[in-house]
DNA sequence: TTTATTTATTAGTCAAGCCTAATTTTATTC
DNA sequence: GAATAAAATTAGGCTTGACTAATAAATAAA
């Protein structure tokens, strides 16, 4: 069993690996935690000791397999509750992940299959990203900003990066929510707008500020 | 803002409060929360200088105000998650309350009130305890077992008592659930055995053992 | 009322997880 | 290659929330 702590520091190496970091140091941790290098290399000795990863100094941070279970097993937990929390709770996309961080850390054998199930084993989480398998297995994932689709791609929309009211009153208005399917049909040069087919018959076009705050996923 | 030991106090003093104990001493506490009564003292010291609670020697410990609306939240929130666990997870009673003792400690301003408007607002938790209202009201603890109901009441089984295979499965054969309607017909006083109507239509006689482990709400 | 017994309290420790400051090691740059 | 900068590490300290052992206070019994 482990401390939430010590699955907070898993849970971060998994996640410095997963964005493609070559080598992960101490220095790279303790930023992506906000807290000091020194506390950072106090906990990588711990966890040495509890074979949940290996440290080199030239090859960085490596989670063990049992490391790597432990920090899958978190992700996957933290990106279920984030669907609960949209889908059924109704939070918006701005809240959810400060609460999914402290219910990641709720322990029962089998509670992520049962969210899995319950949430009808949702593939994403609404910020997009994949959620794990019970296996460990992950989808790969394609994220990238509307604005840069390509004319005659389709996409679902995964999340957005501004949050604010004026958005998400926006995009209420134009019936554009978590999975909405988006097709690209035009990009005016002028002034970078675009206009986008919504679902399969709303055609409308939208600003270039607008398509570089919904970050969506290339279906085709 | 509180930590998770502070939050724990303040509900094992809550709930000693609602069970009827005239005068909760720290060895009470310590008791309750299977730890030590120097440590409790300790704690009783911290929380009296966060005015959440007062302390005389004579009266023993009181929540204040401050204090019982923090203890009646993270209550609120135990009962609603052990509810969740089981209408929507699956869970069995048995295994609902170690899981609600970590959520009911996630924080986050109306958690509580979205979790109990997706539960459909619900009067009890799956023991049969009143889930305390938005404004901290309490419904009357109204357990009742069924062998104290009268002959041709009508009540709706709130929880068990007894949450062992055996009984739990016999119940699963009855197709008594969580808010089944059950009738007492008739008491034989031979050996505290009791008819009920289970539904409408079920008709059986069941063990005086039997009727104290279900607790039931009087409907009329 | 005096003695026993139970409770409460104080004092000192300890582990976890963080911190700062100082030092050593490793990388960069001139 | 030497000087400088950045990163890693060590040493020592702090806070939280627990503990044990010793003492003081309150309660119960003789």
């Amino acid at each position: 069993m482990q401390t939430l702590s010590e699955e907070n520091y898993l849970k971060i190496i998994y996640n410095l690996d997963k964005q493609g970091l070559k080598k992960i140091t101490p220095t790279a941790i303790a930023e992506a935690l906000s807290n000091n290098p020194a506390s950072v290399v106090d906990m990588i000795k711990k966890l040495t000791e509890k074979k949940l990863l290996q440290y080199e100094k030239t090859k960085g941070v490596k989670l063990t397999e049992k490391g790597r279970d432990i920090a899958i097993m978190v992700v996957r937990k933290h990106r279920l509750w984030e669907v609960f929390l949209l889908e059924k709770l109704g939070y918006g996309w701005d809240e959810i992940h400060d609460i999914a961080e402290q219910l990641e850390h709720v322990h029962h054998t089998d509670l992520a299959d049962r969210l899995d199930k319950f949430l009808g084993q949702p593939q994403y989480d609404p910020h997009g990203d994949p959620i794990p398998k019970a296996n460990g297995e992950t989808a790969i994932t394609y994220k990238t900003l509307l604005a840069e689709i390509e004319e005659g791609k389709n996409c679902r929309v995964v999340a957005v990066k501004d949050t604010s009211a004026a958005f998400l009153q926006y995009l209420k208005k134009l019936e554009i929510g978590i999975n909405t399917n988006i097709t690209l049909v035009e990009k005016i040069p002028f002034d970078n707008s675009i206009v986008i087919m919504i679902g399969k018959t709303l055609k409308t076009t939208v600003s270039k500020i607008f398509a570089e705050n919904l970050v969506v996923q290339e279906l085709s």
